[in-house]
DNA sequence: TGTACATGTAATTTATATTTTACATTAAGT
DNA sequence: ACTTAATGTAAAATATAAATTACATGTACA
């Protein structure tokens, strides 16, 4: 699951801890997701883009083409 | 998790259980999804996209104030 | 009537996301 | 060198999404 996470992450000035914690979830959990190795929930997709004031296209879009 | 699932399949014009073959799913979970009752992944979520045509934004997105 | 389609939902099982605990690496500051 | 913050990752346990099977309802249509 490719995102770009980790790049709005730092816009928002937020290391993983940071946002685990804002999220409520693991650092751990951020990192994975971060390097694509999970395919998260809709509800955590949503908290993440609320605490990096993004909507989900920016973050989690990833065309048809190009999708597995 | 509140959705537009329901208006998005239907102005595809396709059925629950179109959509859940299309989407490799069982109807069931389209069923439950639409009723807003499962937290689907995010694979989920932008296979259904695909399917009817739409952005993630547009079928998924709840404002913070809205969520939960 | 009766049959078929579309949908809602419940119980159980299975797959997998996420947590927890833990250890490793790198970079920055002292 | 030493410490600390930030990050990557692995194994086992837990939580939960999703599948499976099954039954119920309403509607359209013969």
């Amino acid at each position: 699951m490719k995102n770009t996470v980790k790049l709005a992450r730092i816009k928002a000035n937020l290391t993983q801890q940071q946002l685990a914690d804002k999220v409520g979830i693991t650092r751990q959990t951020v990192s994975l997701i971060e390097k694509g190795k999970y395919n998260p929930s809709l509800k955590l997709c949503l908290q993440i883009c609320y605490a990096v004031h993004a909507k989900l296209d920016e973050i989690f879009w990833i065309e048809q083409e190009e999708f597995e």
